[in-house]
DNA sequence: GTCTATAAACTGATAGAC
DNA sequence: GTCTATCAGTTTATAGAC
């Protein structure tokens, strides 16, 4: 049988880590307090540990809902996909470049607040980025050994790729000059186009 | 006449910024704090406030100290380049490339600090981060005007550009498998095949 | 210019009533 | 689950002796 009281603590906790991405993204996890945190939720700062274990392990379940969606939803998108490489590869950039726009703060946090984890914690979050980062390394290499791409190194191509395509976090703001349609267009020409064989 | 006492005082803020660098790349702005600071320097709490205002404004001399020696040398490096548009525009990626291997520091700093910085303070540096992607833009329509080059959207391929050869610094570790010669190369190529018109 | 000492405010986290 | 109250430690910054 379903719970009937105690649903108020759920929407709390969603209120709570919605808050805190706002929070991190806006002024970074080390300059985030907790009484910050929880004004932004309306509740009083004990009450919060009600829902996180500390302020560290707030950040790391952040960190870790993150990089499994997108995980997830990547593998989606190449599933998708039709069979041929370019198609996949085309699928992967698209879906990168979305997510990015549509989850900005998610990503940034996830990529520069790295160094505030416990080194434990910021290894089992590194494991998974280098997991994401082999999923491209994976289809660059598929597609030099079929021919159809060429690049002097394999490596240093995916990582500027990578670079490139979470770029536009940085700057794109939604109703700007560009749809985000144009805008993941435009990326996956400019990705594709230094790496086809011609 | 030259002083002789005091020449102490220099020696020490230049330690005190290059501490400054390390820790704030290390462990983000916020989470630096002054004793770590005086520890790294060799000195006391209290003594850093004979070469640093605040803390802030530690953070924006280093800030602008680092763009103004990034617009004298990319001009410098520019000025340097043969006259047709397309060694300009190597020079600038080159020098963009090398200037971020050897500068990791200061540039992750400028990138990512940004938001610790006081509203008038995050003015200024924008304002030059700003005069600096210009650079690289009115490059792009030289190219495109003179039909060198051709690109959809020149704003956004100049920030794919520069986010991709801003990369480098997340991965590159001296002493690695690729020298820096050899990486500045990789990317001339990797910026340049995307929007050569052929 | 550096030191010691300390002010004044802020921080993450806990205890116990309701 | 939320509240009030508070602990214990840390933070930036200042004052005054040497």
């Amino acid at each position: 049988m379903a719970r009937i009281t105690g649903s108020n603590g759920e929407r709390t906790a969603a209120a709570i880590r919605r808050a805190a991405l706002r929070l991190i993204h806006r002024h970074g996890f080390a300059a985030m307090n907790l009484r910050e945190l929880a004004a932004g939720v309306g509740i009083q700062p004990g009450s919060l540990y009600n829902h996180i274990t500390t302020k560290q392990g707030l950040l790391f379940d952040l960190m870790q809902e993150h990089m499994t969606t997108l995980l997830a939803e990547t593998d989606a998108a190449l599933a998708a996909a039709g069979p041929a490489l370019i198609d996949r590869l085309r699928g992967f950039i698209a879906h990168h470049v979305l997510y990015h726009l549509e989850r900005k703060q998610e990503v940034y946090i996830a990529n520069f607040e790295l160094r505030a984890l416990d080194p434990p914690n910021a290894a089992c979050i590194l494991a998974m980025r280098r997991a994401y980062e082999d999923r491209l390394i994976a289809l660059l290499e598929e597609g030099v050994a079929e021919g159809t791409l060429a690049m002097s190194d394999v490596r240093v191509t995916a990582y500027a790729m990578l670079a490139m395509l979470t770029g536009v976090c940085t700057w794109y703001r939604p109703g700007g000059r560009l749809g985000r349609a144009e805008i993941v267009a435009l990326h996956v020409d400019l990705a594709l186009d230094g790496i086809r064989r011609r």
